[in-house]
DNA sequence: AGCGATCTTGCAGGGACTGCAAACTTTTAG
DNA sequence: CTAAAAGTTTGCAGTCCCTGCAAGATCGCT
């Protein structure tokens, strides 16, 4: 378990490093280049690593772009259960997401150069947030938890299917005009939007 | 263009057959043994054509199981703009996901099969429906025409993206009981819950 | 310093997918 | 009916993704 209460150690820091550096230069290069125009092999020596060790990192070369953190999806569920229990769990969804702004603004650079990338290799698209199983189950588990409804319910299902769905396509709204609006904006005018019951915008 | 007036012609009944043998192939195949423990040439094999012919047919070995057939997106958009005027964008969609109920109906054992492949290997679950791209723009630009509004303008491809995540986990929870319950009934309610604004069940 | 735990790397190999050019088959035109 | 045209299937060669394994390097602790 390494060291517990001192400062994270060298070992790890130098994980954080490798994997931050080999994210980013796939995200460069790509961005450069094109998804199917880069190897993992030219990522791999821009990072300074050999080829197999990116593979100890990402289970795919998709996966050093989408940067989909197993910390983010514990922190987001703990928030979910953590909502004020007079919400509704598309409101506790609604509130675990602004949090999911904050970090992304927090990122932005980084994260506006991820979504050019997606945008530009639709092949990404739907890995963003939703439709991510991984993610997605965990969620479902918290919301399901949030409700005492058993998982196999419907309910917790399509509640965080649809919210991940606002939020792809706010994030996705966000990139296209990022210096004329916000992310908090569009994303709290989506959640507005579904909340409403989808009307036709007057 | 072939026969305009005629039937089909040999060629193209082989082609739907070779497609439709393929397609089967590799459905019963991973159906029973797995995404990953099935190779592209055990498909073809079991179709009777070569490998490489697999790949004239399918750009993947995944597209071979969603069976995405390029018309049906036409269909589908189709509806959308002639859905009734009165309706809501929103409503428009949950109409023509109606018409798509009754084709999964009509096939009813395939979807199911298809379903449970997708259950059980959910790699390929972000690529039903939603998430696929070409499939979205097709909705999206339909859906922008019907309300007179640009392409680029968020409303339609928030109502589009919701919709799919709605009529993908209405599938989702049909596979896990098909005979207690029917896709349409679970359509109807995943549409109408969101309709109302997600609030939670009673 | 030395031992155990962890990380990196090379290598070998399976499998997805593509481009190309040679058969082969259906369609069309004469 | 026949021959050219158009479209399809196939094998082959090659690239790249990704994995398991075992050896070597590095780090953390005593």
């Amino acid at each position: 378990m390494t060291t517990d209460q001192s400062r994270p150690g060298l070992r790890d820091r130098k994980k954080r490093q490798t994997r931050a550096a080999l994210s980013a230069a796939a995200l460069r290069l790509v961005a450069e280049r094109g998804l199917d125009q880069v190897t993992v092999e030219e990522i791999s020596e821009a990072a300074d690593v050999s080829a197999r060790t990116f593979f100890n990192y990402f289970p795919s070369k998709d996966e050093a772009l989408l940067g989909d953190q197993p910390t983010d999806r514990e922190v987001l569920a703990a928030r979910i259960v953590a909502a004020p229990p007079e919400l509704s769990a598309f409101d506790a969804l609604r509130l675990a997401f602004g949090d999911v702004v904050e970090a992304v603004e927090a990122d932005r650079e980084v994260w506006l150069l991820r979504l050019r990338v997606i945008a530009a290799n639709p092949s990404l698209l739907p890995r963003l947030i939703s439709g991510n199983a991984e993610t997605e189950q965990v969620i479902v588990a918290a919301v399901a938890a949030r409700l005492g409804l058993d998982p196999c319910h419907g309910h917790p299902t399509l509640v965080t299917t649809v919210a991940g769905a606002v939020f792809r396509t706010a994030l996705m709204q966000w990139v296209e005009r990022p210096d004329t609006t916000t992310l908090r904006e569009l994303t709290a005018e989506a959640f507005a939007a579904v909340a409403a019951g989808l009307p036709d915008p007057s």
